[in-house]
DNA sequence: CGTGTGCCCTGACAGC
DNA sequence: TGCTGTCAGGGCACAC
């Protein structure tokens, strides 16, 4: 279930087994997750050393001693299990080191890997038209005023367009919405300098205080059974359907469907 | 161009 | 117990 907290809690964990070690076997248990794997992973992947591991947006980035980067994406329902006992029947990926295997596994397969020269990461198209990261320096009132300019679509609709922000879901979108008091079904365009002022701090609170509580549950993805465990945050709104605003306005969340997804806001704080 | 819709896939759960 | 329908944290192709 991975949105960006998850996908860094992923990195940082598959980094403390992963990083500086060497790949001494690659298993593909399939062709393709949501596209075919890069034809070529298996043998560049195979004797190469693993020279650092990064985030961007919702993907994982491992770099390789090769000028090669394999770049993951989890979709709906991927995780990495590490040093699983027994094998599950959606890892699709194995990568063996000396010391530990790590599975790749995503029942819905709507993940990727890929493959990309390192020093052309910036120019990979997935990369490149992408907005900037929610917890970099670029992420600015500003930024999302002439990003937003004009636009009629939803506020929540363009949160979760990764050309705008890049890395931000569902559940996150949601969540800082409440937290900066705005409708979800707000025009774009229309959403006030006040109110980009307070979303810009909400998106960053949401995903830090999620992040921390994903690094807690860290010590859960090196139980023995490698098992990731997910952080368990007190969602404000998501999934929270009728129940009471915790802003203490006597509200009842409401739930709504925009671009085919559910949202969740309160119809007396977000305006 | 911007915007809206449907689909990719499996599993969990509610209701009958 | 099994069936059916709905929904799920994402992204893309396609239609207008």
């Amino acid at each position: 279930m991975p949105e960006l907290p998850e996908v860094e809690t992923t990195v940082r964990g598959l980094a403390r087994y992963l990083d500086g070690a060497r790949i001494e076997r690659v298993v593909l248990n399939r062709p393709d997750l949501r596209r075919p794997f890069p034809p070529d992973l298996v043998q560049v992947m195979t004797g190469a050393r693993v020279t650092g591991l990064s985030r961007r947006a919702k993907y994982g980035l491992i770099h390789l001693d090769r000028a090669q980067s394999v770049i993951f994406h989890l979709g709906m329902s991927g995780r990495w299990r590490i040093d699983p006992e027994a094998p599950d029947t959606h890892d699709h990926m194995i990568i063996e080191t000396a010391s530990n295997r790590f599975a790749l596994c995503d029942p819905r397969r709507f993940g990727s890997v890929d493959m990309v020269d390192t020093g052309a990461l910036d120019a990979w198209p997935q990369f490149a038209a992408m907005g900037p990261e929610p917890l970099g320096p670029d992420l600015t009132p500003q930024h999302l005023k002439a990003a937003l300019k004009g636009k009629t679509q939803s506020i929540k609709l363009c949160l979760l367009d990764q050309r705008i922000v890049a890395g931000l879901g569902n559940i996150y979108v949601c969540e800082a919405l409440w937290r900066a008091r705005i409708h979800p079904m707000k025009k774009a365009g229309k959403v006030t300098r006040t109110q980009l002022a307070r979303l810009v701090p909400a998106i960053r609170d949401v995903l830090e205080t999620s992040i921390r509580d994903g690094g807690s549950s860290l010590r859960d993805y090196a139980r023995p059974d490698g098992e990731l465990g997910y952080f368990a945050t007190r969602f404000d709104v998501y999934g929270r359907t009728g129940e009471v605003c915790h802003r203490g306005d006597g509200g009842a969340i409401r739930r709504i469907t925009q671009g085919g997804r559910s949202t969740w806001y309160c119809p007396v704080c977000q305006r």
